[in-house]
DNA sequence: AGGGAAGTTTGTTCAAGCGCAAAGTCCGGA
DNA sequence: TCCGGACTTTGCGCTTGAACAAACTTCCCT
C-alpha cells in the first residue's frame, strides 16, 4: 500500500514550502529520502481518529478533508487542508493517537515520515518547528472563528462563511470567477456548516438566481465575493 | 497595575503543576523571581483580543474565561481555563498577538512573566515544551468537540454538556452534588452555547424540577450528572 | 445506448427555539 | 431598611430551518 518512492524526488517539490523553505539543498535531499510518497485518489482514508499516530505527513498536492464522526453516526467537516501543509502531526500536541480522521477531498499526493522522526526534524532543522507551530496557531484560530459562527450566526451566514474560506484556500481565478478547486458537494457543504444539504441546496440555487455563485454538480465557483462578504456579515437579512 | 511578588513566593506553588513538575527547587525558584504576581477580582479583563502579546500567564487560583466578541458585539465564550493552566501562551503558536480576549470568571490569582522569556522556558526547562503542547493538544480536542457539538446537537444537548465541561474541569462535591466552582450565570451559559438565556433559563428550571441540577442565582450545582450525560446524548427528546 | 447510482432541486409540513415583553426575585449599597 | 440594579422566570407569537417526500439531472459503467 504505500508505493514509496519511485526513484528520487526532486527537492524543489519542498524548497518553497514553508516548514522546509529555510533548510539547505542537503538537508532537503534528507528529509525527502526519508519519506514514503503516496499517491491517492478521491475519498481515500488516510488515517482514521483514534488510531495511533505512526506516521505524520505533508499534502503534496490536492485537498484534504479532516472529519470526525459523531456517536449518532453524522459526519462533521472539522477543516479543510490546502496543498503544502503538514497533517497529521499528533505528535506536536503531545498526543500519540490522531484526533480525527483524515480523508481525501480531492486526489492527491501525499509524503509521509514516521513518527519517530518527528523529534529529529524539530531538533535538527531550524525554523521547522517554529513553522509547523504557526500553521497550528493559524490552525487554532480557524477553529475559533468557526465556534463563533457556529454559536452566532445563521445558517445563511455560515454558508457563505463556509464558501469563503474555501474560496481563499484553494480558490483559483478562472475567467472572472474565482473556482474552488476540488470536487464539493451540497452534503459536503451542509457538514461543515452544521446543517442539511436541502438547506444548502435551496441557498445556492438563490445565490446563483442572484449572479453571486455558479455551480455545476459537485463544482462551485465563486462570481461576486463581495456579495457574499455582505451574506456572511448578515448585511441582507 | 502589576502588583510584583509581595516578597518571595512558595516554591510548592508550581512544584505540582504540570508544566513545571517535573523541575528541580532551584530552577522553579528562578522562575517564580521572575514571575508578576496579580489578584483579580471577578471580571476583570486580564488582556484583551488583537493586543500585542507581551506576557504570558499562569492561572495560580480562580477560572479564566477566554472570550470573543463578533461584528455584531455578541460575546461567544469560547473555552474555560481551570485553575493551574497556562494562558496567554500566543507566542508557543507563533503568533505575536492575542487571539481573544481573557477575563477571570472568578476572584483569582495569576502569575505572569514577559513574552520574552519564552524562548527560554522552553530552551532551559526539560518538559515545559512538551507538556505545554500537552494542554495545547487538549485544548484543541476541546475546541474540536465543541465544533461537532455546535454543527449537530440541539440547545437542550448543547446545555447540558456545557454543564458537564464545567463540572469536570472545575467541579467539587458538596454534599451528594457536584457543584461549579464559580460564578455562572444563564447568560454565561448561553454564551457557551449559542443561545439565548430564556431558553437556558426554561431548561434549567425544568432540570431543577426533574432533580438533576440545584441552583442558586449564580451557581449552579449538579445533583445526576448520569442523567445530565444521557440529556446530552440525546436520549430523551 | 441504456441503466443505475450519486448528486441536486423543489414542495410541504411542522416544531424548536428566538425575539420581544413584562414581571418577579435576589443582592449589595446608601 | 429601603432602593436600584443585576439576575431570573415565564408567556406568547412568529420565523427559521429541519424532516419527510418525491422527482429530476448528470455522470459513469457496462
Amino acid at each position: 500500500m504505500n508505493t514509496t518512492a519511485p526513484h528520487r524526488l526532486d527537492p524543489s517539490l519542498l524548497a518553497n514550502l514553508p516548514p522546509f523553505s529555510q533548510l539547505e539543498r542537503r538537508q532537503i535531499r534528507e528529509i525527502l529520502d526519508a519519506a514514503s510518497v503516496r499517491r491517492l485518489e478521491e475519498g481515500s482514508v488516510v488515517f482514521e481518529e483514534g488510531a495511533p499516530a505512526e506516521r505524520f505527513y505533508m499534502l503534496l498536492d490536492g485537498v484534504l478533508r479532516v472529519v470526525r464522526i459523531t456517536e449518532g453516526g453524522e459526519q462533521v467537516i472539522a477543516l479543510h487542508i490546502p496543498t503544502g501543509q503538514l497533517f497529521g502531526i499528533a505528535r506536536a500536541l503531545g498526543r500519540d493517537t490522531y484526533p480525527a480522521t483524515s480523508v481525501m477531498a480531492s486526489e492527491g499526493i501525499i509524503l509521509s515520515w514516521p513518527t519517530s522522526l518527528w523529534e529529529h526534524f524539530i531538533a535538527s532543522y531550524p525554523g521547522f518547528a517554529t513553522e509547523t507551530y504557526k500553521t497550528l496557531g493559524a490552525r487554532v484560530g480557524e477553529m475559533n472563528a468557526r465556534i463563533v459562527e457556529l454559536a452566532t450566526q445563521h445558517v445563511e451566514q455560515r454558508v457563505a462563511n463556509a464558501l469563503l474560506r474555501l474560496m481563499n484556500q484553494t480558490g483559483k481565478r478562472t475567467g472572472n470567477a474565482i473556482e474552488i478547486t476540488f470536487p464539493i458537494t451540497r452534503q459536503d457543504l451542509s457538514e461543515m456548516t452544521g446543517t442539511t444539504l436541502h438547506t444548502v441546496s435551496r441557498l445556492m440555487s438563490a445565490w446563483e438566481k442572484a449572479g453571486l455563485v455558479e455551480s455545476r454538480r459537485k463544482h462551485v465557483s465563486v462570481l461576486d465575493p463581495h456579495g457574499l462578504v455582505e451574506l456572511a456579515q448578515g448585511q441582507h437579512p
